[in-house]
DNA sequence: ACCTGAACACCGTTCAAGT
DNA sequence: ACCTGAACACCGTTCAAGT
């Protein structure tokens, strides 16, 4: 039987799923698929172009134009479609912050955002730079949202009010947390019109 | 000659700038230190609460109270400083993102940003929600800052407006850029009062 | 064009033994 | 308390050889 390049890839998002992209090696990758470590070489060159392979496949349809309306729903639309899709594999966001930014699908996100902005009416720059922003704030929450937590001490007595409060606003709704940061740059974003 | 822990982790700093996170081993790090490997493992258990420690030693001084002034002055400060502790060690971004944020030097950055809020009247709820959404703006933004650019195709010809616009812009000065996005946070901070 | 076998130059971590 | 030596169980990558 072939081995074919979307198998390998199959393989490699269930590994990660299962024990973490820090877990993730070419060796098992190959056991896995019960081929030769050689074999995937021929694949894929490096590691790297197989995690990169990766990332770009989890951006496969961010970009996808997002339907019509205002424009502050519309870039709502496309920033939960990055969330969902960091969230689709274990440690996603981290996957994707190790690759660049110019591959098709990931750049394809980018323009859909910096269009949907100029069609508003920002300038081109601006509007690229906010696309950027609110990128990182995207990749930076989901990060964390994936990084594995501490257990915190179930036992908050001697802790203080603020430290209690930290700890409340990190165990949160993930969901709801990122609705209210991604809240605040739309609302800046408004004051730039 | 005794090997003090302060030792072990400058020599670690020095091969981390010289080659990257990446390229960083602690078997390196022991042949530079002129030790054997099974020593660093007696003062450092493991390679992760190395990277741990080294991440902790970044965020010393971050969450030193601000200078007293206006709230969104205060946490500007606060947001620059996280700025340039994560730029003060190559892929120090990708280093903090990896560990825990209940080590006291990265708590105490969080409970500072979180107090200027709630002086500034804001509930505390919403002050940590909103710390939090910085940090992962900073961290999304400096990890992308760090990230090695793959050479950008010297003629942009055949290239249309919007990817030359997106071109420029990841080209941008990242200090202005930075400068941009926080203004986006800062100014929807302003309508939560 | 695809796959195997075998090797090379590395890893992190453990652990008995030394001082 | 600190450090060495030596091993264990892994890595990614290369490459001649097979089909």
């Amino acid at each position: 039987m072939q081995l074919r390049r979307t198998d390998i890839l199959d393989a490699a998002r269930e590994l990660i799923d299962a024990d973490g992209l820090d877990e993730f090696s070419a060796r098992k990758l190959a056991a896995a698929l019960k081929v030769t470590p050689g074999d995937l070489q021929w694949h894929f060159p490096d590691r790297q172009s197989l995690l990169e392979a990766l990332a770009e496949d989890l951006m496969a349809g961010v970009g996808e134009p997002p339907p019509a309306g205002p424009w502050d729903r519309r870039l709502i639309t496309l920033a939960h479609r990055l969330r969902r899709a960091l969230l689709g594999l274990r440690d996603g966001a981290r996957l994707l912050s190790g690759t660049f930014v110019t591959e098709p699908n990931t750049l394809r996100a980018a323009r859909t955002g910096t269009r949907v902005l100029i069609e508003a009416g920002l300038p081109p720059d601006q509007a690229a730079w906010t696309v950027l922003a609110i990128t990182h704030y995207i990749v930076g929450h989901v990060i964390e949202e994936q990084s594995v937590r501490p257990k915190l001490p179930a036992d908050l007595s001697g802790v203080d009010d603020l430290n209690r409060e930290l700890a409340a606003t990190v165990t949160a709704d993930p969901a709801r947390r990122f609705e209210f940061g991604l809240g605040l740059l739309i609302d800046g974003i408004r004051r730039l019109f």
